[in-house]
DNA sequence: TGAAATGTTGGGGCG
DNA sequence: ACGCCCCAACATTTC
């Protein structure tokens, strides 16, 4: 009997799943497949922690379709021969995904979209990742928009999100069920041993996490979002990142949860970030080597330094800026770091240590549990000054005032640095004033002079000014 | 989604 | 009483 294939990639979910839905609809029995595909060209592959999370989300979903008699194929290899096969197999009627947005990726999807329609095998990638598609959205004059304000403006100015699809109740299964890989041999939850436990104790990946957290965000921070969202301390943050990242939750559940909620000034600040991320998908889906080239070409020549004993410093959260290195501490614990930390993280790293912003970026490419191919890149680039609609370089962050500003308490610090827990509130952010001092084997002292290095940072940005 | 330098203003101390 | 100066507070400019 010939049966429909789901391909599960980016969106590890089963409500407003419209190529679930899709297969439903096609009243043959429903294969639900995952392809692990580690070597694809022109597709970044996971980091570390990403893995972790992916193992965990997949046990989950498998464990949600188990429930509605259903199960998840795993199968391993370059997706458009696994694919391929799989159809084979199962003689496969359809086919259908959720769309993705890596060049990349869809490149890949086109090739395997176009090898079905030779074989006379229906094959749909559909919408559910974004909002908006990169293509819908266009200046007048039919080209992508590159300030992000206009982008926004357009794309709330377009009609709203339609409504996300219900979860299907029951899934019809094949008479027999087509191999699938053991999980646990993919040994994805062994990629970062040593952090496994600390993750594991920050996060619960899956769909069902990823709706209790948006349930507990409306009903909680998201009226004081506006107020208190850049505050670390606290949780003041709706925490989706990684949900979204992997798809356990769409952006349309989002939209109309949070829109459901009643117009804000909060709401509309927390569907920008939402924004956010679709600029970004734009920004990919239009140009393929974000990760890699400067958007503003002059920062081609900008006199980056290499400085391993500097990188490293900021990597293990021992720069001597505490809010700069709680930062990074809450990133090598648990995966994940206050986006207004990020900011002041990433800033440290271009303009105090004046390092590439590449370097930066890899490492939270391996870090994050939210890492995002348009993501990670888009920001980082608008951290350096590099990016469309970048922050000007010259605007560079004192870590000092800004821990201040931001964590005027110093709760937020001596919870990553323990070491400063008994600094007094009026040198936690500058541990170096403290008396009686504190012993650089203990905390360090600043690896730059804040002074000194904006200096330095502003001088490498004169030099590469005007074209 | 900055910070620092520079400019302006006005109250008050004081000769 | 008056003018001068200081400087905090705020605004503007510059990087």
């Amino acid at each position: 009997m010939p049966t429909s294939i789901v391909w599960f990639r980016n969106d590890l979910r089963l409500a407003d799943n419209p190529a679930l839905i899709a297969g439903l609809g096609s009243g043959r029995p429903v294969i639900p497949v995952f392809v692990l595909d580690e070597q694809a060209s022109g597709i970044r592959p996971r980091g570390p922690t990403s893995r972790w999370w992916l193992h965990h989300s997949l046990g989950a979903l498998d464990a949600s379709l188990r429930a509605l008699g259903s199960r998840l194929i795993l199968r391993r290899g370059a997706a458009d021969r696994v694919i391929g096969e799989l159809a084979r197999e199962c003689d496969a009627s359809a086919i259908y995904w959720n769309r993705a947005y890596e060049p990349g990726t869809r490149a890949r999807d086109q090739r395997i979209k176009q090898a079905f329609d030779r074989r006379g095998v229906t094959a749909e990638g559909l919408k559910a990742n974004l909002l908006f598609e990169p293509w819908e959205i266009t200046t007048g004059s039919g080209r992508p928009y590159k300030v992000f304000g206009a982008f926004w403006r357009a794309c709330r100015a377009m009609q709203s999100p339609s409504a996300p699809l219900p979860a299907p109740r029951r899934l019809p299964a094949p008479g027999l069920w087509p191999r699938s890989d053991d999980l646990s041999a993919w040994r994805l939850e062994r990629s970062t041993p040593r952090r496994a436990g600390s993750l594991g104790a920050a996060w619960t990946p899956g769909e069902a996490t990823a709706l209790a957290r948006l349930a507990d965000f409306l009903d909680g921070a998201l009226a004081r979002y506006g107020q208190d969202r850049d505050r670390p301390a606290g949780e003041a943050t709706s925490r989706l990142s990684p949900h979204l990242a992997f798809g356990e939750i769409g952006p349309r559940q989002i939209w109309r949860a949070v829109t459901a909620y009643g117009p804000s000034a909060a709401s509309d600040k927390f569907l920008a970030e939402l924004g956010w991320r679709e600029f970004a998908h734009s920004l990919l889906f239009h140009s393929a080597d974000l990760a890699q080239r400067n958007v503003r070409p002059e920062f081609d020549r900008f006199p980056w330094r290499t400085q391993d004993d500097a990188l490293d410093a900021w990597r293990q959260g021992r720069t001597g800026f505490p809010i700069v290195d709680a930062g990074m501490r809450q990133l090598q614990a648990t995966g994940w770091m206050h986006n207004r930390v990020r900011m002041i993280a990433a800033s440290f790293l271009t303009k105090h240590l004046l390092i590439d912003w590449r370097a930066g970026e890899r490492w939270f490419w391996d870090m994050l549990v939210d890492a995002d191919p348009a993501d990670n890149p888009v920001n980082w680039q608008w951290v350096a000054g590099c990016g469309a609609d970048a922050a000007p370089y010259f605007r560079i962050f004192n870590p000092v005032l800004q821990g201040e500003k931001l964590d005027p308490g110093g709760d937020y610090v001596r919870h990553w640095i323990p070491e400063l827990a008994r600094i007094p509130v009026k040198a936690i952010h500058r541990p170096w004033t403290a008396d009686p001092p504190l012993s650089a084997s203990v905390y360090p002292a600043p690896i730059v002079d804040h002074a000194a290095a904006r200096q330095r940072a502003l001088a490498a940005y004169r030099s590469i000014r005007g074209g």
